[in-house]
DNA sequence: AAAAATTTTGCAACCGGTTGCAATATTGTC
DNA sequence: GACAATATTGCAACCGGTTGCAAAATTTTT
């Protein structure tokens, strides 16, 4: 049915390695055969099969995505760069979906089976050991979002969550917050662990004691909500730093909707920076992760490790920025 | 490197067509085969390559997903499902992004050279005609979200757009709305012009003049607040339907920033329902779409599709349904 | 227990490309 | 124009599976 390279050899007179060739670069043709190829090729419509090519040639271009945060519109954003980068390299996306599945086995045995080039696990509730499983399979691996974590000799792409957290505790403490409460994601989560980490050890190096610490099951916004109604239970509560845009939005709105005023009443600082963080209805101060470099880097670092499997570990860090919106009382002049 | 069939073909004792026998269903093999060769692939650590299957099958199992809607969140709970779905069928999406790409001939190749079982175009923004390439090029293909066209012989799962606009005129109407906007999406989309066509003919027919008619430049949130500005232009406009939620949900916040009061001086109506019209900050008032079910009939029939690719056109049509919030002002008694 | 019917098995060709190697053609050198 | 160096070409094997077909093994029938 389709055309194939042999169809495309009789009809322009050459052999199959010649048109072969012609699609391959690097190869040595002479002009006149590519020509001859190529109309013979533009006559048929012919296009080389890539499953075909990947048989021969043990490249498929594509690469596993594993993501499990579906509710997050942040990823919205990842995801949409994911697509177009790789796209623009010549790469394919293959997603994997693992909204409630922690073994890394069934994921693994099926980016085993298409044979993908590498993979890049996107997404910062996993633990690290996640990823390892991949690198234990012989696959070129990256942890974009990811902790670095001593043992786990995976090469890991984001953040440095603790850094980003001792940021939000400085910006609320610079706005004269006293009363100050954190309201991260799943405990569970190495990134709502190192934002704790940074953002408690900033207050208590500065002698404040935060009124309350409490996390949400998940990074969104019920789970924002949910857990602002406990928050709000603490006498007081002057400002609240969220460890996820979409938990902060969850937990302005349940703080509003108790007729509380933001951010006249409570001021909240949230993370991330999504397009919604932008929103009127919220104007949210938030630390702003660099979503975009994370990415390309990602790619690019997987792209290389395919030529080079055995390139030494790196572990690539990009700096956070605060961004102030309209979410914090203003600074005292 | 990687365990092949002839590596456990020699370790089990038996032919390589007993091993590809063990691992295709439907195909006949002793269970003392069996046993002998899934001991061995156990041992092996084998998995069968789906490369060279696809090769020899001609099936590859994987499925391309056409979108372009990556900056609204709806889309993220669409995609979430078709991962999810897929997956579970034994399928793969192999997602196309095509942000700014209206030509449908790169696609097609693109996914032609993969070897996809099928197409789905998951976008209500695209032209049939789009749709209409991938039939073209001889690929089962079914238009999600997308309009029945004559002329245009592509399977479509969608809804009727014109009766959804009729909904949400009759809603305004019922709420006793006199002075009523028109705020569509882009006026190239399919589904805009079909919403403003029943929203507006059953205006007319209840000899209601709507006192404006206008489209945003996309389905999104700034593209809408954009609109609004204009349409708030308009003296006392009483109720705005909006051709989408997050159009919704720009309108509503330029609205308000203006200090004009939602429902109680502008009332709204969305469409769509996705997770985020239940917040707190907008609780809107809109037409339900019934994404699962769209999402589930489309994997079906293309599933369908890839084995009977003559099957007779189908066009499968969903109820929406009118999700009364908190953005119109409440029934008078 | 032999014959017939059925199931299981291995052989070998095939899916559509790539690539090392040796043969051939082309180009450059003197 | 002869010879060497280089570029191009085709052959054939290979990538890792599937599958039609005939032979072999097993089960059923008489």
């Amino acid at each position: 049915m389709a055309v194939t390279l042999k169809d495309v050899a009789k009809l322009a007179g050459v052999s199959r390695s010649a048109v072969s060739r012609t699609y391959t670069d690097g190869a040595s043709v002479s002009d006149k055969t590519r020509k001859k190829v190529e109309k013979a090729a533009r006559e048929l419509g012919y296009r080389p099969s890539l499953i075909a090519r990947s048989l021969a040639t043990n490249r498929t271009k594509l690469i596993g995505l594993i993501a499990n945060n579906f509710q997050n519109p942040i990823f919205l954003e990842v995801f949409d760069l994911y697509t177009r980068a790789l796209q623009k390299r010549g790469l394919r996306p293959l997603i994997v979906n693992l909204t409630d599945e922690t073994d890394p086995e069934h994921s693994v045995q099926m980016l085993r089976q298409y044979n993908v080039d590498g993979v890049i696990v996107a997404t910062s509730t996993l633990r690290p050991y996640f990823a390892k499983a991949f690198k234990d399979a012989n696959m070129p691996v990256v942890h974009a979002f990811g902790r670095a974590e001593v043992g786990t000799d995976v090469h890991v792409v984001g953040i440095d969550n603790q850094a980003c957290g001792k940021m939000a505790a400085e910006t609320l403490l610079l706005h004269g917050y006293e009363r100050i409460a954190f309201l991260g994601g799943p405990e569970s989560a190495t990134s709502t662990q190192d934002r704790a980490t940074g953002f408690l050890g900033h207050l208590r190096d500065q002698g404040v004691v935060p009124v309350d610490v409490r996390y949400a099951d998940a990074y969104g916004y019920q789970a924002g909500r949910d857990a602002m109604r406990e928050v709000l239970k603490v006498e007081g509560v002057e400002a609240v730093f969220c460890g996820d845009d979409l938990i902060c939005m969850g937990a302005m709105d349940e703080t509003r909707q108790k007729g509380i005023r933001v951010p006249d009443d409570i001021g909240f600082i949230g993370f991330n920076d999504m397009a919604m963080a932008q929103w009127q209805a919220y104007n949210l101060t938030t630390v702003r992760q660099p979503t975009h470099d994370i990415i390309l880097s990602s790619i690019d670092l997987v792209a290389t490790l395919v030529e080079e499997p055995e390139k030494s570990l790196e572990l690539r860090i990009f700096p956070c920025e605060v961004v102030e919106r309209g979410t914090l009382r203003p600074l005292s002049q």
